[in-house]
DNA sequence: TTCCAATGTCGAATAATTACTACAAACCAG
DNA sequence: CTGGTTTGTAGTAATTATTCGACATTGGAA
């Protein structure tokens, strides 16, 4: 029987997926973990052979989720579940060694082809995805790089925050959101603000807005 | 029999309280629509009972939503279902019209509960949702002026402050422009963020952008 | 290998912003 | 007229944000 482990703050998320699962696979056992430290506690009882993992759940949120999940099962098949606009900075994950890569927002039909490709074949990458992780794979910093694209220059945490900041989220509120010091996040925000070379959020969102795919 | 209509972007979300609903109301018809132009026109053809809306639904996103529902349907029941950020936001839309106010990120039992009571007596407010209506009623003005054009809610001065704000000045860069107390400008900002219903700079350059001439 | 720039993360101190409260002048509906 | 509302303006106190300097890691370049 396969098993499958939801990790998802949103009850009716959860629930959605849940659904679809059973929907989709049978005879199937799901286990639904609200948030990170649930996970780990699950993954360190059962054997999954599935792990959807919210990007934003709490108490994980960063790139050592990964690590942290495969040093509990080496062979589980990751499939990050990316919420709002984390595609920019969802594609580290899978340098980091996740195995899918599914957005929040996509139609049913592609849900049910992501969960059932993983479960089959253990993985799941939309072609925009993989062109996009050929784009990034290789070539790091050295501003002259890229050309094109300036968000290009930013870190992957550093993504993570001009999103959030593009929307208009508050220094603290995103500090708070992503686990991290005040000082922290301002850190990323001057840094993000030079190498773009702006000054304010305005500028920012206008940016985002331009070169975000 | 009764029947529903769920109105909301998210397939999975969709598909969650979808489930929800037929688990937990029977015999039952379910109908979704993934914008407002879709809701507006099921509503045009079949008559239902609830009407559970994604504040964020693509195409909505104003108050006038409610209107525009009950135009159709006069006594349908409309629960809010409202996402992560625009709590504060929501209360408006209870005081617009609407019958019931859920949070998306409310746990499975509540969302259960407040549909079930939707059904059954057309209303479902939280005690935290209505202490906070009490505090908000007293000052609304007449809404109606207004119209289209949000931005001619506010004052000259007001307005002037705005310009600045939606150019990505500061509050202190402003003051020191105009001439004022920063926290007088502070001021400004806050009657503007009020009277556009709006939380951050950046909803405010989006309005600019939108209704500014 | 070694070393350095880039990255992720903070704390202390300092600066900027907001929340409340206030109040007078201007407006306006009755 | 008259009392209620809106507008322009601030002060005080409480929050938030930024600056600067640090330090441990990491991935490459040499």
């Amino acid at each position: 029987m396969k098993s499958v482990l939801v990790s998802e703050d949103h009850a009716i998320v959860r629930f959605g997926i849940t659904a679809i699962i059973k929907d989709l696979i049978h005879p199937v056992q799901v286990v639904e973990a609200a948030d990170f430290d649930e996970t780990i506690r699950r993954l360190s009882e059962t054997a999954f052979d599935l792990l959807i993992l919210d990007i934003n759940i709490p108490g994980g949120n960063n790139l050592q989720m990964i690590s942290a999940v495969r040093l509990r099962q080496p062979d589980i098949a990751i499939l990050i579940f990316s919420g709002y606009d984390e595609q920019m900075f969802g594609i580290n994950y899978i340098q980091a060694g996740a195995d899918g890569y599914l957005e929040k927002h996509a139609p049913e039909e592609e849900i049910r082809r992501a969960i059932l490709t993983m479960i089959e074949s253990g993985k799941y990458i939309t072609p925009g995805i993989r062109s996009r992780l050929m784009e990034h794979t290789g070539h790091h910093r050295q501003t002259a790089s890229h050309e094109g694209n300036p968000l290009l220059a930013l870190s992957g945490r550093e993504k993570e925050v001009m999103q959030l900041l593009a929307r208009g989220m508050s220094v603290m509120n995103i500090s708070r959101t992503l686990n991290l010091q005040v000082t922290t996040v301002s850190t990323y925000k001057g840094r993000i603000f030079e190498k773009l070379n702006i000054s304010n959020v305005i500028e920012l969102a206008e940016k985002v807005r331009l070169y975000s795919n």
